[in-house]
DNA sequence: TAGAAAATTTAGCCCAAGCTAACTTTTCAG
DNA sequence: CTGAAAAGTTAGCTTGGGCTAAATTTTCTA
């Protein structure tokens, strides 16, 4: 069973850095910091992680992006993200705090409990 | 603005130490290495800390008891906890499975989503 | 009740993820 | 096209939470 395990902090970045991608087609290290709340340093680090993990390409000094499987973890990722901040939305919970939780909540919702989220979205 | 902001592993100590003290009236190291499937040494050092916190009550060698504070932080964690677990089998996940998402969930849950969860649960 | 077994602690290590200070590279404005 | 500003990296420190090995204390049992 190849179950991936990646950390919070990976499914964080890849997250952040499609975004990223998606909004300005390239994904800059001072931004993630500025998104994270986190200092440029501490970003260099865990970009080079990731680059170890597989799951960004980049060059020193360039801008990150990913690989095919950061890739996929970072759609799954974004996937989870919006049905989680939706479902809590559905039950009442005003977007901001939905957003908030989400970010903490997402890495802790199994496939099992993702998919109960998903019938409840459904059932409008 | 008192936010207390424990960390998840003081909430987790806590939440533990008082079911283990409400089932055998009192709490010992070992018994909290196993069920959090961490070591002896591990609970030593954790416990060392929630005592600097304020949060435990303990001597050498002896069992661990919590302080008002810990008894307070206790409950309110085994409240959030048994409402997320509900939560979640009201939406369908088996209860193995609800236990284990909560676990990672509920040091994420908002008093506001806490409140959206009752109020599911109200509604049958 | 003495000695073995079980429980607990101490010492010393590791790793992830954060930081600041200082340095290097890149970028941009004049 | 050059030099200052911005961006990025490196080095080195800190903290939390984990580990093993070894020492110590407590608890049983013969």
């Amino acid at each position: 069973m190849r179950q991936a395990h990646e950390s919070e902090m990976a499914e964080d970045y890849v997250e952040l850095i499609a975004e990223l991608i998606e909004a300005r087609g390239e994904a800059r290290p001072i931004e993630i910091a500025e998104r994270l709340g986190v200092k440029p340093p501490t970003v260099t680090k865990n970009i080079s992680r990731l680059k170890a993990a597989g799951l960004v390409r980049r060059e020193r000094y360039r801008a990150i992006f990913l690989t095919e499987a950061g890739q996929q973890l970072a759609e799954s990722c974004r996937r989870r993200h919006r049905i989680v901040v939706a479902f809590l939305q559905l039950l009442g919970v005003d977007e901001e705090t939905a957003e908030r939780d989400a970010e903490g909540i997402e890495h802790h919702v199994s496939k099992t409990t993702l998919a109960a989220f998903e019938r409840a979205l459904e059932k409008c």
